[in-house]
DNA sequence: GCCGTTTTCGGCCCGACTGTTTTCAGTCG
């Protein structure tokens, strides 16, 4: 049971309870521990052994940290068995659907309906309509919203909401009278994947602005259209919102639309007991305008920093805003070099040449490339004589594009007893040794972690490769204790890489929160495969970022001498004794 | 259900839009 199980069934609780119209601030209770849970960067299962931890954490009390504990040692809780008893039905599935909220779905309990396939019965059937708080309309909405839901998962990659989003922005700023338009939302916070797009603009007539919106040529239904207000969905089944807000307010508009939610309820209980209240027109004392115009306006009047839109997520950033101790980020223009790089000579698109003279144009003072080893036949993957040849193949790379240092690198598969996939003679020709999970993923969890443990035992080793292997919405992490391969890592000074690949975000902030924790140096690397794949390297920042990284956790932000007495002096240190 | 150098009780964030109402509840963000 981990914490985004445990963290599921009070999410399922909150619910139910509310189905029950039960008092909203014990429900809300459930959803902020919920939420606490996963979030929070080591496992609950390790704090319910010490006495008072749980307790400890912010939203959980001595009643929520009891279930908690029940939740771990058992797989459920009294309370939750109860619920479930009373309120049989799909509670997740059902309030997922738009515009059906807990007072809906009471309605349908009611009627024994309990599922979506029932829900989409009775709906086609017209019975729904006749419903106390139904409708036709309503109706015909949840129609459309089973059918949507059918079709998608629910979340998009932010690397696909990224062109559309900005195209959607462009053609508002075009409006007359248009100053400022911005994306705001979870696009902002740089999220993985984001569930809908914000956005903001300032100025123009509401009709001339809401019409540019509505008319994009991806839209493919309006939800919802008024003057400060529109709401459409793009044919990629994307929500996308916008609203139009007074100069004086824009500030406080972005700070509110940009979230998260929870760190906007920090803000405005800071607010309050300055005896001002803060919403999206501004923050204001009685009728008077405090701030509101900027969001470092906001931020000043109340006591603290401007904080970075990654870092809005409720996990102590306002207090490290207050005390003036927020970190400086890593930005994308202090990273010097790509580690992980392709080429045609296992399963890239490009040459060697090709690959490096990219790299070089691009800015980077160094990188790597790193081809696949030879249990990866699909891929042609090199072996000890391959490497070797190898050796030739760089040099002549380094000769032929000048301007770029080249370090010859290898991406070795950590076979599945945990012993690397090149022998110590192919090792000793490599400049950086990445070692990867590509192949039975499936293994339980105490031998997955056994076999990268014992690989990142290998003095050889430099850096791990997207650690967890995960794909998001198509692949599940593989199972591993995470905590224990942080310590592993620290331990040998083995590096972890913050893959860029936009489906693989790997570490994901929170793991790299926990490597940073302990000490531990990353990378971030494209792992790129053709060329314009070597453009992936924000999204790896963005991971970072959220993160809470600077430079100086970061190793390819360094300059390429210190970087290679950076590997040096690890080398030395994981020398066996 | 949580929380508290103002409180162990009485607070707990707030507004827009829609559809179903007949003045507003439900949902969403």
């Amino acid at each position: 049971m981990n914490n985004t199980d445990i963290a599921r069934i009070l999410h399922r609780l909150a619910t139910m309870l509310e189905i029950e119209a039960a008092n909203p601030f014990r429900v809300r209770a459930y959803r902020e521990a919920a939420r606490v849970l996963d979030s929070l960067t080591e496992p609950v299962a390790s704090l319910v052994e010490e006495a008072g931890r749980l307790e400890k954490l912010p939203g959980i009390g001595k009643d929520l940290a009891a279930k908690i504990r029940d939740i771990v040692r058992t797989g459920t809780t009294q309370v939750y068995e109860e619920m479930k008893a009373r309120v049989p039905i799909e509670v997740a599935a059902l309030t997922a659907l738009q515009n059906m909220g807990p007072k809906r779905v009471k309605t349908l309990l009611d009627r024994g309906i309990r599922n979506l396939e029932e829900l989409e019965q009775a709906a086609r059937a017209g019975q729904l309509a006749a419903l106390p708080g139904f409708g036709e309309v309503t109706q015909m909405k949840i129609i459309q919203a089973i059918e949507s839901a059918r079709r998608e998962s629910g979340r998009t990659r932010l690397s696909e909401a990224w062109p559309v989003a900005h195209a959607i922005a462009d053609r508002v700023r075009t409006v007359e009278g248009v100053t400022q338009v911005e994306i705001a939302g979870s696009f902002r916070r740089r999220k993985e994947t984001i569930g809908d797009l914000d956005i903001l603009a300032c100025g123009g007539a509401p009709d001339a602005v809401m019409e540019a919106f509505t008319t994009h040529y991806e839209v493919a239904e309006i939800k919802a259209r008024g003057a400060s207000k529109s709401s459409l969905q793009l044919a990629s089944g994307l929500q996308v919102d916008l609203r139009l807000v007074p100069p004086e307010s824009f500030g406080a508009a972005m700070l509110y639309f940009t979230g998260s939610k929870q760190h906007n309820i920090e803000l405005r209980r800071i607010a309050l007991d300055k005896g001002w209240s803060l919403n999206e027109y501004g923050l204001t004392e009685k009728d008077r305008q405090v701030a509101g115009r900027t969001e470092e306006e906001v931020f000043r009047a109340l006591g603290m920093e401007w904080i970075p839109p990654e870092l809005r997520e409720a996990q102590g950033e306002i207090r490290l805003a207050q005390e003036g101790r927020l970190p400086r980020l890593i930005e994308l223009g202090d990273l010097r070099a790509d580690l992980h790089i392709h080429t045609d000579r296992t399963d890239g698109r490009e040459s060697l040449e090709t690959m490096v003279r990219a790299l070089r144009d691009k800015g980077y003072a160094y990188c790597a490339i790193t081809d696949h080893s030879k249990s990866l036949t699909m891929a042609f993957g090199f072996d000890t004589e391959r490497v070797r040849q190898s050796v030739q193949e760089i040099a002549a790379v380094r000769e032929a594009v000048p301007g770029i240092e080249v370090l010859h690198g290898l991406e070795v598969d950590i076979l599945a007893d945990g012993a690397l996939d090149l022998d110590e003679e192919g090792l000793a020709l490599l400049d950086w040794v990445i070692v990867s999970l590509h192949s039975r993923l499936k293994q339980p969890r105490e031998e997955m972690t056994a076999r990268v443990l014992k690989a990142l035992a290998h003095p050889a080793v430099h850096v791990m490769g997207h650690p967890t292997a995960r794909m998001i919405g198509s692949r599940e992490p593989v199972e591993l204790d995470m905590e224990a391969v942080l310590d592993q890592a620290a331990r040998h000074g083995a590096m972890m890489e913050i893959n860029a690949q936009p489906h693989r975000i790997d570490l994901n902030d929170l793991n790299a929160r926990m490597a940073k924790e302990r000490g531990i140096k990353m990378v971030i690397d494209t792992d790129s495969h053709r060329l314009r794949e070597l453009d992936y390297m924000q999204y790896g920042v963005f991971a970072a970022r959220r993160a809470g990284l600077t430079k100086d956790d970061v190793l390819n932000t360094l300059p390429y001498d210190a970087f290679r007495a950076a590997l040096a002096e690890r080398r030395s240190r994981s020398a066996p004794s």
